[in-house]
DNA sequence: AGGTTGACCTGGACGC
DNA sequence: TGCGTCCAGGTCAACC
């Protein structure tokens, strides 16, 4: 269940443990389907590079890291592109059931761990994923291909967003309204699915997809391009305002996924319709129904949502 | 091309 | 107790 709020907490919790610390070895279980990119670019991409961000983009999580000794730490300024090639994102999608965590050594590895970072402090960045869901790959930069100047504008900081991983769709926290609305247009999809679309907004899954769409007062089962702008408008609002205060709940939690080496669950928001199947509706009593929408559990209030 | 469906996975819940 | 079955869902490939 991993979705932006978790994976934005994950990534912060992570980046204060490990930024600036250098990876000294890199181990992987050879499970093939958990590589997307092959195992020896991933082992040969990060083993010896300092971590010198950990980031969300969408659901994924993005650690980049820079090759000490060559362009990539502090190069004179003008130097962007040497900069760009010392530098690598290694991508990490937690799918399912993926945690990502920081361990002292003597801690057993738990079962299901498909890639550990041994980092020059002697701790370890560990991937464990029992479902198998999740995937690890470098994201191959644009700079190589990218015409000679990319559209003028600022360089420095502009230069590393440029060329850096972007997603597949549009960030569903920093959207504009009319930006937000225009995604929509000619949709024949349920809005639910639309929402879904990693293509269209990144990050929002099955839980906040369900609980933006009661805030909004909109079933989920109505097509997309027949919203109106008013709903989508309320769509948006209700979205930010989920995730936020989910995000805010995490950070609280944060060590509980990060730092520990036994299961635990993800935190949770009180969710208003999500698996309430048969509960009174929090605002009007009315049971929750339960139906599926593009394969996925879908629930929703009859009374609240139109 | 947009839309829809099922496969991939395993652990946990449930029924008998 | 133990076994079988079903369900959870992010993403991708295959299909319409």
């Amino acid at each position: 269940m991993p979705e932006l709020p978790e994976v934005e907490t994950i990534a912060n919790g992570v980046q204060e443990r490990v930024r600036g610390r250098r990876i000294v070895g890199v181990w992987s279980s050879g499970r093939p389907q958990v590589f997307k990119s092959p195992e020896t670019v991933i082992v040969d991409t990060l083993a010896g590079t300092r971590i010198e961000s950990v980031r969300r983009v969408g659901k994924t999580i993005v650690m980049t890291v820079g090759r000490p000794g060559s362009a990539g730490e502090s190069s004179p300024a003008g130097d962007e592109d040497a900069d760009a090639a010392a530098r690598s994102e290694f991508l990490i999608h937690l799918g399912m059931t993926g945690r990502l965590l920081v361990s002292h050594p003597e801690a057993p590895l738990p079962a299901h761990t498909h890639a550990v970072l041994t980092l020059d402090d002697g701790r370890e960045v560990r991937f464990v994923d029992p479902r198998r869901f999740g995937r690890l790959s470098i994201h191959a930069p644009e700079s190589a291909k990218r015409p000679a100047r990319s559209r003028g504008g600022p360089r420095g900081d502009l230069d590393v967003a440029e060329t850096g991983y972007r997603g597949p769709g549009r960030e569903p926290l920093t959207i504009s309204p009319d930006e937000f609305i225009a995604l929509f247009r000619g949709r024949r999809t349920p809005i639910k699915a639309a929402l879904l679309n990693q293509s269209l907004l990144h990050g929002v899954g099955n839980i906040y997809a369900d609980e933006a769409l009661f805030r909004a007062g909109i079933r989920p089962g109505r097509q997309a391009a027949r919203l109106t702008r008013a709903e989508l408008t309320r769509l948006r609002e209700g979205l930010v305002e989920v995730l936020r205060h989910a995000i805010r709940l995490g950070g609280s939690s944060v060590s509980d996924y990060v730092d520990a080496d036994g299961v635990r669950g993800f935190f949770q928001v009180e969710h208003r319709v999500y698996q309430r199947t048969g509960e009174p509706c929090r605002v009007c009593g009315t049971a929750i129904r339960r139906i599926t929408i593009g394969g996925r559990s879908t629930h929703y209030c009859p009374q609240c949502q139109r």
